[in-house]
DNA sequence: ATAATACGTCAGCTTTGTTGACATTCCAAG
DNA sequence: CTTGGAATGTCAACAAAGCTGACGTATTAT
């Protein structure tokens, strides 16, 4: 992008339609590995990938309320709702009545939820640490471009949203 | 890999919990954007991802058995079966009894089959054609390094059994 | 002959998504 | 103060797509 425009010029050479089938197909197996850990812990519990992602995204912005939450999960708040009572019910997440504005709850992750948010991404972000390592930093970098484009506006919307909270 | 070594060494400073987490939402959020447009297509018809997933492997490989695209799929057979059914009956998978093992159904796409995983393909080549324009080739690079060395051993078998295929 | 393999199928269960309908609570505008 | 709309929660019913277990049948291998 801001780099020479020497490899623009030979970059349409390499998008055939075998490697773009290549990337389909890394891409699907890929998402295998990167869910397969959390997969793997979940199912000794009685929770699946969407607890993983709630959990996720509330540590990630505590005090974020439902609606926030839906927005970036894309899903309807009754398939968030089931989720979620599942998750207050077994005390690992926290439900707060919103002072300036009653009607929203403020979820955050009690003791027990972070515990299990630390168990979940340590061993999601250990297999991420261990792909970049192998590929080294300039992949890495490669590797955020290519996904950063291939988001829908929608999804990038609120990966970008994410990123002003903290990152 | 076969690179240089200087990458190696800083390469550790930059894998932060936090450019980790960064990955993480992106491959997340990605994933999302790499599957809505022919979710959006599959949508209108009786059919779903999984549909998707066995049109292109049939596809890929043609005279596939069912125990080969199991492999690759990673389900159960009744799981498969109740897709390759639907397919079958409606006249878009072709089932052949094999000639040297006639246990074995060698699976084809019929025309119709074809025109679907065109379509099919069509948008997410698409879409993966963007974003490799948008993040340049070395990007491209860097990003399929990244997704192989994050497969599961399993994964990476059956992906690097589909290379040998073709590609 | 017998065992193993490949495939299909029936039945039942789980997770996670969907719609639609409806109640409650609360803010804000009239 | 009343009322309309927004945010949330809940109930019911359903679908897609995975799972296990059991069973049958044809075919191949031992």
């Amino acid at each position: 992008m801001e780099g020479s425009g020497r490899e623009s010029g030979n970059a349409l050479l390499f998008l055939t339609d075998e490697q773009l089938r290549k990337g389909i197909e890394a891409m699907f197996f890929a998402y295998r590995g990167f869910t397969a850990d959390p997969d793997r812990i979940l199912a000794d519990m009685a929770y699946g990938r969407a607890h993983h992602r709630a959990v996720h995204f509330i540590h990630r912005s505590p005090g974020t309320t439902v609606n926030n939450l839906l927005a970036i999960l894309g899903v309807t708040k009754q398939s968030l709702n089931r989720v979620l009572r599942a998750l207050v019910e077994d005390g690992l997440v926290r439900s707060e009545v919103g002072k300036r504005d009653k009607r929203e709850r403020h979820l955050y992750l009690t003791e027990a939820g972070e515990a299990l948010e630390r168990q979940l991404s340590d061993a999601q972000r250990d297999r991420m640490r261990a792909a970049y390592r192998a590929a080294g930093p300039e992949a890495v970098t490669g590797f955020r471009q290519v996904l950063e484009a291939m988001m829908d506006d929608e999804m990038r919307k609120r990966y970008d949203a994410l990123k002003d909270l903290k990152g």
